[in-house]
DNA sequence: ATCAAATTTGTAATCATTACAATTTTATAT
DNA sequence: ATATAAAATTGTAATGATTACAAATTTGAT
């Protein structure tokens, strides 16, 4: 079964221009729905790109963010994670197995609140932690 | 004006030895409520202990928040900053200042969601980006 | 005072991310 | 098609926050 993404025309809505390195890196977040870090992102593709470079796996995510074409998350302090899904959505990382699940949520309310202190909102980001459904039925340790 | 926060009862309520080191910390994190980072915790205890060593602070924090003393965040991808209120609001980061402020948020409806799903939470964490009031009224740049 | 455990300290290591300059690729002008 | 400039990619070195670790100090119990 074949993606029916396009990647080609998805980077050209957020005014970047397609490149090799680009598809590969926006197709690979799009396959790949788990909030991969760079490196896992990297590790993904070097076999079908031997020439890719961690560089710019780092720039591309960057601007991939810059261009609001992807997320980028902060819920664990030591690998930012990166989501094709841009939309309004949750996120839970489980203590034991690592994985960042998405969880659905509304986040409104709380953006009318810090718009009644004066902020003017940009990026919402909810990170919930705790143990997944496996890791809570056959405990690791 | 005297502050009326008991350091080392708080400390044994959470079942930390108290230490000179781990006072001085807990004291600076209940009187700077600027979430600040390890190492402004230490560049603002280093002259009232001069052997303090950064590793302590580390440590120390570390401790505190395994401890469920203070809160560990995430909302900088570069420095965790740290919170000695643990009650349920909300982050706002200006994205010009770098400043973090509290917000006023409930997040019981996520929380319930994230059970519907068989994820047992432990930890919530809603995270804003954007610009404060001041930043928004005089643009830097 | 003595000994063991806990805590603190200083230094070195780790490792994700960025800086930077060289190389390669792509686009534009002749 | 060739020359030239701009953009993108690459490899390597630097950065910087955090941790690992072993030595030194402090604390607490006999
Ligand atoms: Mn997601
Ligand atoms: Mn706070
Ligand atoms: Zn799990
Ligand atoms: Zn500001």
């Amino acid at each position: 079964m074949k993606s029916d993404f396009n990647a080609y025309n998805y980077l050209l809505q957020h005014d970047i221009k397609p490149s090799v390195q680009r598809l590969a890196i926006i197709n690979y977040l799009y396959e790949h729905r788990t909030h991969p870090t760079a490196d896992e992102i990297y590790a993904g593709l070097i076999d079908q790109i031997p020439t890719l470079s961690k560089t710019t796996v780092y720039n591309t995510l960057n601007l991939f963010y810059q261009q609001a074409a992807i997320l980028s998350l902060t819920i664990d302090d030591k690998n930012v994670r990166f989501d094709i899904d841009t939309s309004d959505h949750a996120h839970f990382k489980c203590l034991n197995c690592g994985k960042v699940f998405d969880v659905p949520a509304v986040l409104d309310s709380v953006t009318a609140i810090a718009l009644e202190h004066g902020f003017i909102v940009a990026e919402k980001h909810l990170y919930l932690k705790g143990y997944c459904s496996s890791c809570n039925e056959s405990p690791n340790k």
